[in-house]
DNA sequence: TAGATTGTTAATCGATTAACAATC
DNA sequence: TAGATTGTTAATCGATTAACAATC
């Protein structure tokens, strides 16, 4: 087990093996060698071996790896046995895709609660959480478990309601707003638009083919 | 000007200075050195004079670089002075988000149809567009000018949505199904989910602060 | 046992950072 | 001119890839 830490990018690469591994499962496949799934993964094999090393040896030897053993320890090593806690704030267009959204599952990664400021949409059921008014999270955050802040604003309350989320002692933050949030917990800045933008890019500059 | 290919790394920090060129330009800021641009945006002042030096000499030495000058050359650079058509198939909940959406400019980036396979769905107008039916999509590639194909599918439809897309001449696809759809074409394949699992990892593994 | 494939060390490659001469 | 800051070359660092001994 290599004990130094764990690289940003090896970190980002686990998701990519979990989803893949959960295909191989679903298909019956017991076992795999790294150079298979450096082959269905368009992975270097050495790679693959070196990032699941970094955790602990998973493999044996003349055999490669069991799916069904991997997938579960990769699964533990993300926290995908961990229950989370959640709430959105701001309930516009990305809030109610995601409280709608069954991309990741449900019982691991609950929406607790949601919230806006407009009083149009305060009150409306989405997906069976009821949305309330922002001025209630700072209560809701001190009496409720939450792990998981969620923010779907606009970019101008992006930050105060981060610092909010903080205060009332989350250690996640998933940003949607067009702006980097600063914090001193874990932040995940999505910036939807900046991969369009990639895409532009490559357009405009194209030496063709992918 | 450095004339070596450039860095998948320096492609995706383009839309970074972007929006923070934007930001300065708003404040009314005129010029701006690296130095100041790197502790601003937390990255290394040589990596910018790097990055901005890929595409050609922008600055002036001694006086650093005029935030408005710079700012529309890397919009340049990205093609936010292109105006492309795009087309969503998928109009279920991120379909629905992205339509409603308006982080990126709508005069850059405009959403000329969207495709949906439900009946319930079909005919529906959001956002200014009609949702179509899905199986009129081929037609409708080959008769209209789209340069980017957005797929908001479940996952097992992904795949062949995108080969129709490319089929009908689309050089771009964005991919929110959660898979990594495959083409010839350049393919954004954006897995929300795998940033939450990266939250989840280190709410696991934390070696507690930021 | 022989063959296969891991775990791990070493080599390579590329990206980031530092240094500094050029120049505004 | 002197000072500041770029553009660019060189040094460093880390991640990826190759190689191979260990071992199932």
């Amino acid at each position: 087990m290599n004990d130094r830490r764990v690289s940003e990018a090896v970190i980002r690469r686990l998701p990519k093996y979990y989803r893949h591994l959960t295909e191989l499962e679903q298909r019956g496949v017991e076992r795999i060698s790294s150079a298979e799934l450096s082959r269905e993964m368009s992975l270097n094999a050495s790679q693959i071996r070196q990032d699941f090393n970094c955790f602990g040896g998973f493999g044996q030897q003349g055999y490669g790896y069991q799916v069904s053993h991997l997938l579960r320890e990769i699964g533990r090593i993300i926290g995908l046995d961990q229950h989370y806690n959640m709430v959105i704030v701001g309930a516009g267009n990305i809030g109610k895709a995601l409280m709608r959204y069954n991309g990741f599952d449900k019982d691991n990664f609950h929406v607790a609660a949601a919230f806006d400021r407009t009083p149009a949409i305060i009150g409306r059921e989405i997906s069976g959480v009821t949305v309330r008014d922002v001025t209630a999270l700072d209560d809701y955050l001190h009496e409720n478990d939450i792990q998981i802040g969620i923010i779907c604003t606009q970019k101008e309350e992006a930050q105060s309601v981060c610092d909010r989320l903080v205060a009332g002692g989350l250690r996640a933050i998933w940003n949607f707003a067009p702006i980097d949030v600063v914090a001193d917990v874990f932040v995940e800045n999505i910036h939807l638009s900046d991969t369009l933008s990639v895409l532009s890019y490559r357009l405009r500059n194209q030496r063709d083919g992918e």
